[in-house]
DNA sequence: GAGGCTAACTTGACGCGTCAAGTGATGGGG
DNA sequence: CCCCATCACTTGACGCGTCAAGTTAGCCTC
């Protein structure tokens, strides 16, 4: 990120490289934030919480089970499903299996609203990365991804 | 993001892709920052304000310039100064020359600060993005990275 | 040279995301 | 059968990052 570091450590090629890889990590998801924002005023984290229980069944997911799910913390998923119960897409219960755990259940609202917005978004991951390339770069991305996540070591990523 | 998206829209190979790259723009963040963190005390803007600092002529920047170079707001970037300057990193001045700007001003504990930091992170990059791949990879992944960002078209954005 | 425009900066409020501390329900051990 | 450990969840506080609104300094025009 700096000419101090690469001066030091990263070769000139490395350097425009992480430049692009950076520009890249910074500008994608502000785009696709954006375009959700704009065509359905959901956050990102809101548009995937209600994805993940749509695709639930009977439309219910313990909170937990979401959040592990989500690759979010419990904490933030608590208030995600405030806002999301203050619209009115879905609502609180206690799990009558375990009262400890609570159910996060998509309303009909709830329902049209994911069916409503997921198009857009997945029309703007299609424009922003998989338009832009062609397959050899598609394939190279996803490999060159791949190879780094494996070294990143993510809790509970699972390898293919 | 979601099977529900993946099933209209994205073939299975762009599924793959896609969760490829998201876990890398998800979690390559999180242990570069964790790293920083831990070995330095510094958030990655607060690294990135002292290295571009220390950069500049008479190690001082206007907070406006420093912001553009830094694709921050002027608004977070005012925050990120105010911890700089408690910590004793950084001052703040008028800028004799337009009273209107102010001036960051590294202070020798913040060079020193900058200067035990960089190599550690300089480090991790290198552990978790170039160790990982081939010289092959690196270039491909460098290519589509740009092209990306080439659609994504950030602003200040120059091209090659 | 006084009034008002503009540019630089700060501050408030909000959502993302974290950790730490607190609350409530459950289940297991004495 | 009761107490306490544990688990699920919530809330507070903090940093990242945003936009909007307010403040201050400089400049430009009349």
């Amino acid at each position: 990120m700096s000419i101090n570091e690469e001066a030091r450590w990263l070769n000139a090629e490395e350097s425009e490289t992480w430049l692009s890889v950076w520009s890249m990590m910074v500008w994608l998801p502000v785009r696709l934030d954006a375009q959700l924002r704009e065509d359905a005023g959901l956050s990102h984290p809101e548009y995937h919480a209600l994805s993940q229980i749509s695709m639930a069944p009977e439309r219910t997911i313990r909170l937990s089970e979401l959040a592990a799910a989500s690759n979010m913390t419990l904490s933030h998923l608590s208030r995600v499903i405030t806002r999301l119960e203050k619209a009115g897409w879905v609502q609180r219960a206690p799990d009558p299996v375990d009262g400890r755990y609570t159910l996060g259940i998509l309303t009909d609202a709830g329902w049209e609203k994911i069916r409503s917005a997921a198009p857009g978004h997945v029309e703007a991951v299609r424009r922003y990365v998989f338009d832009a390339l062609t397959e050899d770069q598609r394939r190279a991305l996803g490999d060159a991804a791949a190879r780094i996540v494996e070294v990143l070591d993510p809790p509970g990523f699972v390898r293919a």
